[in-house]
RNA sequence: GCCCGCGUGGCGGAACAGGCAGACGCGCAGGACUUAAAAUCCUGUUGUAGUGAUACAGUACCGGUUCGAUUCCGGUCGCGGGCACCA
């Protein structure tokens, strides 16, 4: 009797083995592959089992790309400054660089427990000043190109983490993090630029093998749209008002403007009668969160007493403050066309301003109008020289025809922002900025870089908007290194995705401290060939990497200007009913007693099993005694028959080249839980044709071969019980022949009027008459009435249509 | 409100390109082995009717195209996700 499957011997004698004998050899004559995982902020709880499904997809991958020769490019590291590595130091008690040290090496040994051929030389923490030595220096070389700039504005804020947010961490109204409401708060802000790539970010989406979902979401998020900024002269004084529309057609029914209540003329055009109620107005706006502006549906506004000029038709139309118009998009100012509009239709309502349709729907006036015909489509009417020509076609070519007019001009406009970049928070990168009262903000030398975050005892967030780092004199109070007089240090830090922007060029030369990454090193092994992750950073970190790379791109640093060229999006791993697993819910899974019980490779092929990749799944523990006894059986399957000699039967043959077919086709295309499901099913063949007579050992290494990305460990075991001196990862990947798979004879549904009835067995190359004979002889006596029609696809169906 | 995706047994899910719906696995039921249990192996497992071969129904619902629809088209309902006053 042969050995019985022991996970737990043939696992640690393999993880040893390719400790001493590495299998992914750069010899420098390989094609490279960049295989990438987002990679994890180390988290006090440790990794759960849907952590573990994305880091065994990505390994699979890399293994699979590993047996097709390339050298691969896989690496780790960790996400370690930002956010919920120091709410979790603050709620311990544990000062950040420890807990995050602490954590890293936590689940840097779990990570292990997959043995995944991660590259540990490659490894990087953001936290590490030789890290981010280089992060600062990007920052410094954006300030140098006027794309880093300080602004004061009221940013978004939030109360619970003591924090500024960028929009793209505003969700909802509440902050990403911890969900807590985010509020208004005025600061001076460093910002970034990301606005002036809001083009090439939209373009360039073209080029990108990556989810059309991730593609739409960075689409919207950028929101590009067209039309025409009009200006409006406003009544008895020399200024204009500019306001933007992608609906220039309907420029005819423009009855009255509306303005932010921020907007820089609000005050002004506050006549005496009105003033008060406008200052109150403009007040209660400056109060209310982001939250109230959404939730509050009802409209509120307030007149100011001023009138600006429709410039085409001349008429007088009255000045409006309302809360609904946003300060920071467009010119802060709307033209509102009530009749065409939904927003401008219930505020015309609400305060009985008048209402004139420009746009006849099916030919005609819309009588008793109870909505807004918001459609670009019927005649203009009661719209001057435009009257009678086509809305789709004006709402085109009224942006020029209003550049002719020396009205307004065509433009474009997105609704993306500039990335607020400063945090009130301890924990991160210090902004490499001296404050000069001469100067101005001046970047430190590149040649004290890193600009070291201090050390210090108190590290909680002080919530008035001042960073911690601000109570440091000794830090904080420096020279200007332009002019030699004292200057003060910047104080805010960097967010969390300062470092992950550009941590996958450093993998590749992570020791470097001359530059980021030699251009030598970023020319063989850049960009990423596939990165693989959870979908909630499509816009955050996704959007955020693409910027950095495309001005790395700009000043020379890189010769590409995207860094990911595939993507993929694994699915959650959620509890039951779905819920996320998290601890406050009791729900979470640890692979920790799975891997003891189970072993890694079992826990590998389930992880896949459980669903589509791409999809959430349902985390159920016990489906992994059917993994569990499938590689047994295999097991079982190889030990009686490696020394049996069995002779290769016409049967083996077809099927070895079939499981190869099948195996690489579903691999291919992602399915990895069809692969497993496939293992399965060859197997439950294989254990069929072993009881019969034998099954031979080419057949076996064959198995052997493709199961190896997926369950390493005892393909390796087998691999070697089989009679093989090396690593079965250093034999390619199997093929098939073509000829093996043909079929003599082909099994045939044969139905009646589209419903199967019968099945029949047919020469491969059975010709109609000969099919349709056979199909009717099948039938028997079930076939009644009158043929009125015969199908035949060779090699598919018969079916039979009667009467 | 707008945009995108998805609805298949008790459960997770499969079905290449419009051609035998339910592969594979879990669970469940029965059997073998065992003093017994676990493990293992075998058989069955969409529903209804029938001892049975079999018949009919069936991929959220209604309709269409087709010899034939889980697959394509139109509509309805349900679930999930994204955006959310962006003029």
């Amino acid at each position: 009797m042969a050995a019985p499957y022991n996970h737990r011997a043939i696992e640690e004698k393999w993880r040893k083995h390719w400790e001493e004998n590495p299998i992914n050899i750069n010899d420098g004559k390989k094609e490279k592959y960049y295989c990438l995982d987002m990679f994890p902020y180390p988290s006090g709880n440790g990794l759960h089992v849907g952590h573990w499904r994305g880091y065994v997809i990505s390994d699979v991958w890399s293994r699979y790309k590993l047996m097709q020769n390339y050298y691969v490019i896989h690496p780790m590291g960790w996400d370690a400054f930002g956010l919920p590595a120091e709410n979790y130091a603050i709620k311990m008690g544990i000062h950040p660089s420890k807990s995050t040290a602490d954590n890293v090496s936590k689940i840097k040994e779990q990570i292990q427990e997959i043995a995944a051929i991660y590259d540990w030389d490659m490894e990087v923490n953001t936290t590490d000043p030789a890290f981010y030595k280089w992060t600062q220096w990007i920052f410094v070389k954006m300030f140098e190109h006027g794309l880093a700039y300080q602004k004061e504005m009221p940013i978004n804020w939030c109360p619970s983490c003591k924090t500024g947010l960028a929009n793209e961490e505003v969700v909802n109204g509440k902050c990403e993090r911890c969900g807590e409401d985010v509020t208004k708060k005025n600061l001076n802000q460093w910002m970034l630029k990301i606005t002036s790539y809001a083009d090439r970010l939209l373009a360039d989406l073209d080029k990108l093998d990556w989810p059309q979902k991730v593609k739409k979401m960075q689409t919207d998020w950028i929101g590009k749209s067209h039309g025409a900024e009009v200006d409006f002269q406003i009544e008895g004084k020399t200024q204009s008002i500019t306001v933007y529309t992608t609906r220039p057609d309907t420029l005819y029914g423009a009855t009255f403007m509306v303005l932010a209540p921020e907007h820089a003329l609000a005050k002004d055009l506050a006549t005496e009668e009105q003033r008060a109620m406008v200052e109150d107005y403009i007040y209660k706006a400056s109060l209310k969160s982001s939250v109230d502006r959404l939730q509050d549906k009802e409209k509120t506004g307030v007149f100011t007493g001023s009138y600006a000029v429709n410039p085409l038709n001349g008429a007088k139309v009255p000045i409006w403050l309302s809360d609904y118009v946003l300060a920071d998009y467009g010119t802060g100012a709307i033209m509102c066309v009530p009749a065409h509009d939904d927003r401008d239709f219930e505020f015309a309502k609400k305060f009985d301003l008048p209402i004139i349709q420009v746009i006849a729907k099916d030919g005609k006036e819309i009588e008793n109008m109870t909505e807004a015909y918001t459609e670009a489509a019927g005649t203009m009417i009661n719209s001057g020289d435009w009257n009678g020509m086509e809305s789709s076609e004006l709402k085109l070519k009224a942006p020029e025809m209003i550049e002719e007019k020396g009205v307004g001009k065509k433009t474009t406009n997105y609704k993306l922002r500039d990335w607020v970049f400063s945090r009130q928070r301890y924990w991160g990168e210090p902004i490499p900025i001296i404050h000069c009262p001469d100067c101005g903000p001046v970047a430190v030398p590149e040649k004290d870089l890193p600009l070291l975050l201090p050390d210090v005892e108190s590290y909680q967030p002080t919530g008035t908007g001042e960073s911690p780092l601000a109570d440091i004199t000794d830090w904080v109070n420096t020279t200007c290194p332009k002019c030699g007089k004292a200057a003060k240090r910047e104080t805010n830090t960097m967010p969390q995705w300062a470092g992950s922007s550009w941590y996958f060029l450093r993998y590749i030369d992570s020791k470097n401290d001359k530059e980021l990454v030699s251009r030598k090193k970023a020319d063989s092994y850049l960009p990423v060939d596939m990165y693989i992750g959870g979908v909630e950073h499509a816009v955050l970190h996704l959007l955020y990497s693409r910027f950095y790379t495309k001005f790395l791109n700009d000043i020379g640093v890189i010769d590409f200007d995207e860094p990911f060229h595939k993507l993929f999006n694994q699915g959650m791993i959620t509890g039951k009913n779905g819920i996320k697993m998290s601890k406050s819910k009791g729900n979470v899974v640890s692979p920790d007693d799975l891997v003891r019980d189970y072993g890694c490779d079992s826990l590998r092929l389930y992880e896949l099993f459980v669903g589509p990749p791409e999809l959430d799944s349902e985390w159920d523990d016990r489906g992994i005694d059917g993994v569990y006894r499938f590689m047994t059986r295999f097991w079982n399957l190889v030990m009686e028959n490696k020394d049996k000699n069995a002779q290769k039967t016409n049967e083996l043959k077809k099927i070895q080249s079939k499981l190869v077919y099948d195996i690489t086709n579903r691999l291919e295309s992602f399915s990895l839980n069809t692969v497993v499901s496939g293992f399965m099913e060859y197997n439950n063949k294989l254990l069929d044709i072993s009881k019969k007579g034998g099954v031979d050992k080419e057949t076996l290494e064959t198995f052997v071969r493709l199961l190896a990305p997926f369950a390493p460990h005892i393909s390796e075991e087998l691999w070697s019980e089989l009679g093989n001196n090396d690593s079965v990862f250093h034999h390619g990947w199997p093929s098939y022949n073509e000829k093996d798979m043909e079929e003599d004879e082909i099994e045939i549904a044969v139905q009646m009027n589209g419903k199967t009835k019968v099945t029949v067995t047919l020469p491969k190359d059975c010709g109609k008459e000969e099919a349709i004979a056979k199909g009717k002889e099948a039938l028997g006596e079930k076939l009644t009435g009158t043929v009125v029609r015969e199908i035949y696809v060779p090699g598919r169906i018969i079916n039979i249509v009667v009467k």
